[in-house]
RNA sequence: GGGCGUUUAGCUCAGCUGGGAGAGCAUCUGCCUUACAAGCAGAGGGUCAUAGGUUCGAUCCCUAUAACGCCCACCA
């Protein structure tokens, strides 16, 4: 083993090790519990960032951990044809070459991203595998691949013969960029300064005008009413009176209706039904006509009279010029307002009325919500299914057609003859009724609406396949916040209205990514992060479980080089303690792994094997409950400070001295650790396993990948016959004399080179092993004694709950600094006493608190106490020789 | 207009169901102590946002306030 430890080196191998040992491949099993998770796929197209980083490490840790617990562990991948972004990414590259889709026509523009997708598919899959990513390869899947495809056609059919798809004229988000209709959900909106435009709309046959008030006057072209709200006095006589547009020169009527609001603006509104929702729905209750004024770029079209041809910011200029000139612009007030925009462009979206197939959401609400308010499907943390239900509650239908090439076409045909709409699950020519030729509609449907399938289509769904009867429900559901409404909630009606089951059990939801100064991390602001950058730099491992620490469940997190490097640190400290043991090993050609038996163990290694128990069962309750990064630090604590700076050094001495029995003890921790560690991060644990960890199981040759792999080991559990607590706690005291030595030491600025004598009185004398001093305390020599040295004067004295400490100081330091040392020390133990006497001499406290806390309280005033006196007599010892105290 | 989150050491953040606050980085001091200088040993640094309340006891629970951030919503 080299002394530093390269990642690059071996994650690799180890990674290719793992495939070709089948370690994550996995299939139904009577002997074993499922366990089960679909990997939220990706764009196919798309590269990893951090946030897939998170994610993917996430279900990585959980599921590796699940494996080594027994259970049949499913992580399945896939990928997401993803409809737009794709597309879009296309688009992009053959205008470079100055070709357009159109040019190309949809079939041949098909085969392009076909072999885009042939292209680059595999990036992000092999992006993933460096994460170190145990999926299961070889049920990959992908949201157009053949069986996939029948499923989305299956539920489209089954929900339009249930009456839950429609197609309909309604108002939806229109892109003019991408030049199709958008979901609720892929509107974003954004607070923008605009402006509130009051025009006077003079009253048809003459007496005056009333103003409405605008934000997008270019809507007037289709304006069909202007509505006031019938209680207001200002508006009453004016209500069933027509006016003319301005400009535009039509008659449209004043009508009553709650909508207006006598507070907002002038309290008169101009309604245009074919470009706002709002007023869409006032269109629906007046049977007012729809205008539509925009054609499916946003240019104005033929209903836009002398603004024909002008885009839709164009003819807002010109319009409010002309409204000015014709004096009709009464009030520019400036305005903010939400502006929603395209999720994937940014650009402004257009509300518009258009003929698109919906899910109608109201039924299948209702199941989703129930679902998760009984907990059937809990959110961790739990604050999201607020979020989720919120969301659920207010729900509107859901457009699903969207005016694209890629994706699933949607399964209907229209009948050039009799208007027939055959909604089909088999492509049909013609229409059965009159025979005459069907077309199929041109749309594809919502990416969502087929990722909202996965956690059963990728399992075989419909049929009713062994994989889906054995993995489905999933178990574990990991994703970030950002989509809770994009996925996650369709997935839970999806499949509890088409499979009768919920699909996953629990969603274990994660914050976003940010740089270093809190921004999201973003293409356009070109400050994202690379993961495949870090993993080059500083390894996989470090980077995983950079991701999971330090930061609570469903916060986001920022990300910092600094931070890698200290998990690389800490990979390099454990791979060096592993170093270590396996050169003492080799060197004195003792065996690894035998099986420990009680009696021959020492103080030491009762309290480390003590210690890993206990870090076992923490481990396990931590995972158990999706606190991975407390798991991992917890971990992270034990191997360095415990392990590495204590027990280590602790038994070096014994090593020198040809001691081999202790490698039974050192192999046995070390085994135990990498595995509760092995979750998190994969790579360096079974380099470890592979080269250190002799005997366990049936490993093959030593560094050679030939046996067994950590992954498939047996995950450590709590073990009531290694709990050693009453020894631990013995250690412990050892280890606070042996800080003891060490802070005196560093206060009065001694050299580790210089050591000096130690006398200890302790009725323990096991517990205060000569070498452990001598190792860790720099003592020269180490005696024992029944009371303190006669020639007190040439000692430093060190109070400890069992012992007192003496060390030799002739030459150390100067007897002023000791006199410091040992003022400051009796102030601090006056002041806890203090405390806790005020503490026990409450009446109050002494009748309410518990009674263990009153012990704990009682224990800590006894030892500050007797440790008090023995700083005292030190102190008067000093005085006698002369110091000030 | 609703809902949510955050506020803890110089910086970034932990702190699981209340019993006197931790990590990493940074800073300071001393060490190349044969696993590791990507290291070892020590140190400094916090009225846990503010004001009330519950409690024997509050960083933790309740109420209000402030600042910052996020999500949802058809206010022209």
């Amino acid at each position: 083993m080299e002394p530093k430890y390269n990642p690059k080196e071996i994650e690799g191998k180890i990674y290719e090790y793992w495939q070709s040992e089948g370690c994550f491949v996995v299939a139904p099993s009577k002997d074993k519990k499922a366990f089960a998770i679909s990997m939220p796929p990706p764009n196919v197209t798309g590269q990893l960032h951090m946030g897939h980083a998170l994610d993917q490490t996430l279900q990585d840790v959980l599921i590796r951990a699940k494996r080594m617990q027994g259970y049949a562990a499913l992580w399945l991948p896939g990928t997401d044809h993803a409809g737009i972004a794709t597309q879009i990414k296309v688009e992009e590259s053959l205008s470079e070459q100055g070709i357009t889709r159109q040019d190309l026509g949809r079939d041949k523009f098909l085969d392009k991203v076909w072999e885009w997708k042939e292209q680059y598919g595999g990036r992000i899959m092999e992006q993933i595998k460096r994460l170190g990513a145990s999926c299961d390869w070889s049920r990959l899947r992908f949201t157009m691949d053949e069986g996939y495809a029948r499923a989305v056609r299956g539920v489209f059919v089954d929900l339009y013969e249930q009456g839950l798809i429609y197609r309909g004229n309604r108002i939806i988000n229109w892109c003019p960029k991408c030049t199709t209709a958008l979901s609720d959900t892929e509107v974003e909106h954004t607070e923008k300064n605009g402006s509130f435009w009051h025009i006077r709309y003079p009253l048809e046959g003459g007496g005056g005008y009333i103003t409405v008030a605008t934000t997008r006057p270019e809507t007037m072209l289709g304006d069909t009413a202007v509505v006031v709200n019938p209680s207001d006095k200002r508006y009453k006589r004016l209500i069933g009176r027509n006016v003319i547009i301005p400009l535009v020169e039509r008659k449209i009527p004043i009508i009553a209706d709650e909508h207006a609001d006598e507070t907002v603006g002038t309290g008169a509104v101009k309604i245009t039904p074919a470009h706002d929702p709002d007023d869409f729905e006032v269109g629906l209750r007046h049977k007012l006509e729809q205008i539509c004024v925009m054609d499916e770029r946003g240019v104005i079209n033929e209903h836009g009279g002398k603004y024909r041809g002008m885009d839709r910011y164009e003819a807002r200029k010109a319009i409010i010029q002309d409204l000015e000139a014709g004096d009709f612009l009464v009030e520019t007030e400036p305005h903010v307002h939400n502006v929603g925009e395209c999720y994937r462009c940014g650009t402004t979206v257009e509300p518009m009325v258009s003929k698109q197939w919906f899910v109608s959401m109201k039924p299948l609400a209702k199941e989703a919500m129930d679902v998760v308010k009984s907990g059937e499907i809990e959110f961790v943390p739990a604050r999201f299914a607020k979020t989720y239900l919120n969301w659920m509650e207010n729900v509107h239908d859901w457009c699903i057609s969207r005016q694209l090439w890629w994706g699933h076409r949607i399964p209907a045909f229209y009948c050039d003859e009799c208007d027939e709409v055959l909604v089909t699950r088999e492509d049909i020519t013609e229409c059965p009724k009159c025979g005459a030729k069907v077309v199929q509609d041109e749309d594809v449907l919502d990416t969502w609406f087929s990722s909202a399938l996965w956690p059963f289509a990728t399992l075989g769904y419909p049929e009713n396949t062994p994989d889906l009867d054995y993995f489905y429900p999933n178990d574990v559901l990991i994703t970030g916040y950002d989509i809770i409404f994009f996925w996650v909630a369709r997935m839970i009606f999806s499949g509890l209205h088409h499979t009768k089951k919920k699909p996953f059990s629990k969603v274990l939801i994660h914050g976003i990514v940010r740089d270093g100064a809190g921004q999201k991390m973003s293409k356009s602001l070109g400050n994202g992060i690379d993961p495949i950058d870090i993993i080059d730099e500083y390894g996989a491992d470090a980077l995983r479980v950079q991701l999971i620490s330090g930061n609570a469940p469903g916060n986001d997190m920022r990300f910092y080089t600094s931070q890698t490097e200290a998990f690389r640190n800490f990979a390099n400290k454990l791979w060096n303690a592993s170093r270590f043991v396996l050169m003492n090993m080799e060197k004195t050609e003792a065996e690894g792994g035998g099986k420990l038996s009680g009696d021959k163990l020492e103080l030491e290694d009762k309290w480390i094997l003590t210690l890993v128990n206990a870090l076992a069962r923490e481990v396990n309750e931590n995972i158990e409950k999706f606190e991975l990064g407390i798991a991992f630090s917890k971990i992270y604590d034990f191997i360095w400070d415990e392990f590495c700076d204590w027990y280590i050094e602790m038994v070096k001495p014994r090593i020198l001295q040809g001691e081999t029995g202790v490698f039974a003890v050192l192999t046995d921790v070390l085994t135990s650790t990498i595995k509760l560690l092995h979750p998190f991060m994969p790579f360096i644990t079974e380099e470890i396993y592979q080269n250190v960890c002799v005997g366990d199981g049936d490993k093959g040759k030593k560094g050679a990948y030939g046996g067994s792999s950590i992954s498939v080991a047996e995950f450590p559990v709590y073990r009531a016959d290694w709990d050693f607590s009453a020894e631990a706690e013995r250690i412990e005291a050892a280890k606070t004399a042996i800080r003891a030595i060490r802070n005196m030491r560093a206060e009065m600025n001694v050299p580790p080179s210089k050591r000096a004598k130690v006398i200890v009185v302790t009725d323990e004398k096991d517990v205060f092993k000569r070498s452990f001093f001598e190792k860790l305390a720099y003592a020269e020599s180490v005696e024992f004694g029944k009371s303190a040295p006669d020639e007190a004067e040439r000692y430093a004295g060190i109070t400890c709950p069992i012992a007192q400490i003496f060390v030799a100081r002739d030459d150390l330091a100067d007897k002023a600094k000791e006199r410091e040392r040992l003022v400051k020390e009796r102030a601090f133990l006056l002041s806890e006493i203090e405390m806790f006497e005020s503490k026990l001499s409450n009446v109050v406290f002494m009748k309410k608190a518990p009674p263990k806390v009153i012990e704990e309280q009682r224990t800590k005033l006894a030892n500050c106490r007797n440790m008090l006196v023995k700083v005292e007599e030190q102190l008067l010892a000093a005085a006698m020789w002369g110091i000030e105290a």
